[in-house]
Order: structure tokens, then C-alpha cells, then sequence
DNA sequence: TCATAAGCGAGACGGTACGTCGTGTCTTACG
DNA sequence: CGTAAGACACGACGTACCGTCTCGCTTATGA
């Protein structure tokens, strides 16, 4: 997936343009003039709008961060749900604009997916993990159905309720919800 | 909001093809077609196809349930969770469809909100203020911030997962996390 | 063919619109706007915009002068001349209008031609036959296929070349050209 | 003005079908299904309705004929009085369609007249300068106001009359009026 | 005096053309 | 050969107009 540089260049003006007047506004023609492209040149390489979008949404939106590592669970899960506000905040008109496609489109979808559920869930894996070895949580207490309980609220509240979280809502999740789940 | 018996065709139709081809497959021109109506007749109502495709969700989807009296505030949260689980499960492609127009139009989005949001937090509130009178939770313990936590988490999983929650993950989140943030 | 006065009013109204935008500018619901009338009052006497705009075209141009009577055959001819250079002057553009119409309805053809052709063709009758009476000229020399010369190129300059007759182009047709013509 | 192959079939069709339908019956839809054409194709060359019409009469009726030289001006001036009225026997509709939208746009009534006007004035100024070379007649006798009297007075009756000149007409007209006028 | 009707203003409606614009394909000419 | 430029077929969008229709309101006559 070595992008070369013509194609960074628009995936980063169709990320652009898409953030500015969603999928519906966002066209080809434009993408292509502002990059001084021809269509021919960016259909060649995703042959809808849609793939491009997606393309696009992927690569601005996954930064592999590194799961926190501050020794407390607490600390942890607050971190991460800092980094998913912040996140959010930034892609929410981004994540919407691509959501729409993903029902119609099962490549896109799993793409999603993988991009940016299997990400998170690998850092909270890991976090769990550490306090599980450190002896803060027992293994069991952990349901693995409710593990993205705290990303998924977060990114509900940006997404859908367009009234993202703030640091309190996030430490209030894991202080009063999440927690005390755990050590029940 | 009174409607006529002509607009409540138009929408029905509208949602049903919404259902069937996405947001985007969509057409007025099919809309009117079926309905027998000129497309004059559907925009003289609403004057673009975002308005007209966001009216039938919230007229397909607001359906005014009440609030749930079991006498029991793990069986109200149930009730309420395989309702949402349901209607997400129903319309998760629509309200990814509307979604995107949300962004770009401060009433859709407003009213979206009022539809939705507040229909189900006037539920939530109905049925924790049941549990406070009966005494099974104190009045401090509910934090608002959280009150939508329960039906955020199934529609974040519904709509952006495209995942939706079964019942035992009702119960696990009513079970495991919600009541024991209370009654901590 | 009396007609009431709201008929004359909305007559004048669709010639008035008629001049300003042309037949296809035209539109009855403007017509029955201004008239604080409803389209049906409107479509109730004229069953068709073609017939309503032919109405008004003839109510409007129709205005039935009497011969002149000067004496002279150059006089007359020079009072017609000058007359039909006043009226196609002001109705050129309506005669434009109307005319695109007039192939496509025989019914419109035929008014059009009954009350425009036949008034001047009476007219110039007469004239000639005082001619004739008072041994201006001589019966046979008046060709019955060209008795609209003078009227009809003067019409087309009007309407089609849009640029019409003047007063010395009216004496000059009858001078060199008319009259040459009947007493060579 | 070189028409590629493309803009002359849109034209041929065009004018097909305005004589087929009339102004109003002809649709621009219609012009592009019968060329397996998209709409854009012909909007792109000509921005309007009104201007394709126009376009398609100008190519339709604009053929350059050479002057005649019969060596006689009676000879020649019949040549064109027959030429102008199998012309405008075939595009009498067409012109009347055309005309009503002479009146609202200056630039269509500008190429009307060159197209139309100035090919004619041509053709007769060089059969009458031929004339007085021959010293048929002399140059004075030739009145410039009405040298468009004969195609003029044939143009009318065909367009205005709805009653195309015969080849009798023409004979008389020229023998009758036109001569006599010139060699008073 | 009142009711039954007839005409009216207002304007929604079905149908359909207009002119615009976006997608995805394709051609042409340049480097 | 890849590219920029952009024409092209297809078809949806949103607007506007025609001619029909329904709805109340007014007025005008006849019982």
C-alpha cells in the first residue's frame, strides 16, 4: 500500500474537500482540478468515488498510536478516551460523511472496520492485559462484548449526537461506570 | 407536525426505497413515480431530497413508545434496550444515510436531535425517577452526563459497527455496567 | 363577441405581457396574478394559452378604420401606408408572437387571417373602386394578385426585418412603384 | 463557423423535427435520444432552446445560391423571386417559430438578418449593377430603399399570408410592378 | 327570509420540459 | 506509455409552466 506521491496528494485534497462539503458535495471534478489532475488519473486508481473517499478517510484518519503504558489502569483508560475525543472531534463530519456509503459497499465496510475498530481494540487489549498481570482486575471480570464500551460511547457522542465528549464526560466513564464494573 | 394523508404516502414510500436503494440510489423522481404525485408535489413540502429523505426517518422512526413501568429498574433498562436494539437493528442504514446531511444542515440536525435524543431521554429520565421514588437508587447516583450511555453504546454498535447488539449484550451492559454504577 | 369588462381587462393584461415577454415569456399564471384572478376564471372563456393570446392579439391590433376617402388615389394610398406603419410599429412584436402559433391551429390562422388580411383587403378595395369610378385608372389594370403589395411590405419590414417603413418609404412605393404600375 | 459532423446532425435533427412539431413541440430531450446524444452535448454548443432552433434554420435555410446571369434582368430577378419562394414555401413554419424569438434577442435577430438579409441584397445588387452595365436600365432608377421589395412582398405572403406566392406571382410582380418601376 | 346554486380567488395537483451538474468512460495530444 | 485536458452518454436534480381540479367564500335569485 505504498502510496506514491501523486497519490497521497489526493487523497489529501478528496480528505480535504470532504470534510468541507461531505460525500454527497464532495465531486471528482473538483478533486482532480485542484490537484491539476486528469479524472482519468485518479480513476485508475479507485475506480468509484466511493473507494476514493474511503482511501482518502484511511489514510487521514488511522495514526497508529502506541497503546499508553502509565503503569495504572485508570490512567490508561483515560488516555486512550482522551485520544478518542480528540480524534473524533477532528473526523466526526469525516466518519459521517463515509458512514453512509459503508451499508452499501461490504468492501468499505470491512475496511472500516479493520482500520479503525481493530486498532482500538488491540489498545485496549493490551491495557487490559497489563492490569490483568498486575493484579489490578481479574481475568474474568473483563466481558469481552462490552471491551469498546468506552471508545464506542465516545465516538457515539461525536458522530451521532454531534455533541462530542469532554474530559470529564471521559474520566466520569471510567471512573463511575467503567471501573467500577471491573472491580465489582 | 399534523400530516395529510398524501405526505404520509410520500415519506412511507420515500423510506421504503430509502431501504432499498440507500441514500444515494435513491431518487424523487422514483418517489413521485410510485406515489403516483408530480415532483412538484413532493418538493412544494420539502425542497431538497436531504429534507425530504431525513422527514421520512423521523416519520418512520419516532414511534412515540412509552416509557416503561415493569417496577423494576433492571426490567425497565431492558425493555428499553431491546427497543433500541430493535429500532437500530431496522433503521441503522437510514440513520447512516441522514447522517451525513447532518453535518451541513443545523436544522436537520436540530431536529434530528429533537426526534431521537430527546424522545429517549425523556424515557430514561421517566424511569430512573420511578427507581429514586421506589428507593432503589439514591437521586445522586445518576450522573446526566451518562443517562444515555445504555442506548448510545447499542446505536454506536448498530450504526457505526455495523454490529448490532444482541439481547445478552443488553443484559451484560444493564447487568455488569449500568446498575453497578449506581448502586456503587 | 361583447365582452364583459373583466374579459377586456384580462385581454389587455396578457397583450400587455404578451409585447414584454414574448409568447413563450408569457405565462397565464402571471396573467391571472395580476388580474387578482384565478387561473380557471382565465382557462373558463380560453381553453387554451394560444387561444387566449390570440384574443388578446386581436382585440388588441383589430382597430376597424374606416377608408379614406381623399379624392386622390396617391392620397389614399399614402393614408393607408402611413396607417399600417403606425400599426405594425407598435404590433410587430405581437405579431411575432402570434405567428409561431398560427401554423400549428388552423382555427388561429384563420381568425388571425379574417380579422388582419380581409379588413386591409376591404380597404384597398374600395379605394381602388373610387379610383376606377372617378376614370383614375382603368378597371383591368388593377392586378387582383398583388392588391397587398402595398400593405404586405411594409408588414414585412415590420415583423420581419424588424426594421420598419419609414414615411418616405411609404411615398416612395407609391410613387415609383404603384402607381407606375397601374397607369403605364 | 465550421460545424463539425457532430453540431451538423444535431442541427439536421433539429430542424427535422422543428418542422415535424413547431417552437413549442419540439423538445431539446427528444433532439438528443434521436442523435444518441446527451443533453450536455447540445447545451454545451448552444445554451438555450432558442439558440439551437436558430442555429438549426440559419444551416437549414442558408444556402448559398450564386446570383443568376441570364443576361437579362427580367430573366434574373424571376430566377430569384422562384428561388426565394421554394425557400420560403419549405421554411415558413421555421421562420415563423424563429421569428417570436427575434424580438427578445438582439444577437439572434443580428445573425437572422446577416444570414438571411444580406445573402438576398447581394444577389439583387449584383443582377442590378449587371443591369446597368448592360444599360438596361439606369443607375438612378434603382431605388435603394426598396431593392428587397420582391423577396420581401414573396416573404410575406408565405410567412405572414400563410399563402405562398405561385410562379404566376412572380412573373406578375416582376412585370408588372418591378420592371415598370425601373424604366419610367 | 333563507337556501340553493353559480361564479369566483386561491392554489394544490399530475405531467412534463427546461437547463444544470456529477459520474465514469473515452479520445486526443503532449512529453 | 502515462498524463492533462476535456468531450461524451447517461441520468438525477430542482424549477417552472400548462391545464385540471377541489375548496371555501361571496353573491344573486327563487321559494
Amino acid at each position: 500500500m505504498a502510496r506514491t506521491e501523486r497519490e497521497s496528494e489526493l487523497l489529501a485534497i478528496t480528505l480535504q474537500l470532504l470534510q468541507k462539503h461531505g460525500y454527497e458535495g464532495l465531486t471528482v471534478d473538483e478533486v482532480a482540478a485542484i490537484a491539476h489532475a486528469s479524472k482519468a488519473t485518479v480513476y485508475r486508481r479507485w475506480p468509484t468515488k466511493a473507494e476514493l473517499v474511503l482511501a482518502a478517510f484511511i489514510e487521514g484518519v488511522s495514526e497508529d498510536a502506541e497503546p499508553p503504558e502509565t503503569g495504572s489502569l485508570r490512567e490508561d483508560l483515560i488516555v486512550i478516551g482522551d485520544l478518542v475525543c480528540a480524534q473524533t472531534r477532528q473526523h466526526a463530519g469525516t466518519m459521517r460523511a463515509v458512514l453512509g456509503e459503508v451499508s452499501r459497499n461490504a468492501a468499505l465496510s470491512e475496511a472500516m472496520q479493520r482500520q479503525l475498530v481493530d486498532q482500538r481494540r488491540r489498545m485496549m487489549r493490551k491495557v487490559f492485559k497489563q492490569a490483568i498481570d498486575r493484579g489490578e482486575v481479574r481475568a474474568g471480570d473483563v466481558d469481552s462484548e462490552l471491551w469498546d464500551l468506552l471508545p464506542g460511547y465516545l465516538i457515539f457522542r461525536a458522530v451521532v449526537q454531534n455533541r462530542p465528549a469532554t474530559r470529564r464526560t471521559v474520566r466520569a466513564l471510567v471512573d463511575d461506570v467503567i471501573l467500577p464494573s471491573l472491580i465489582r
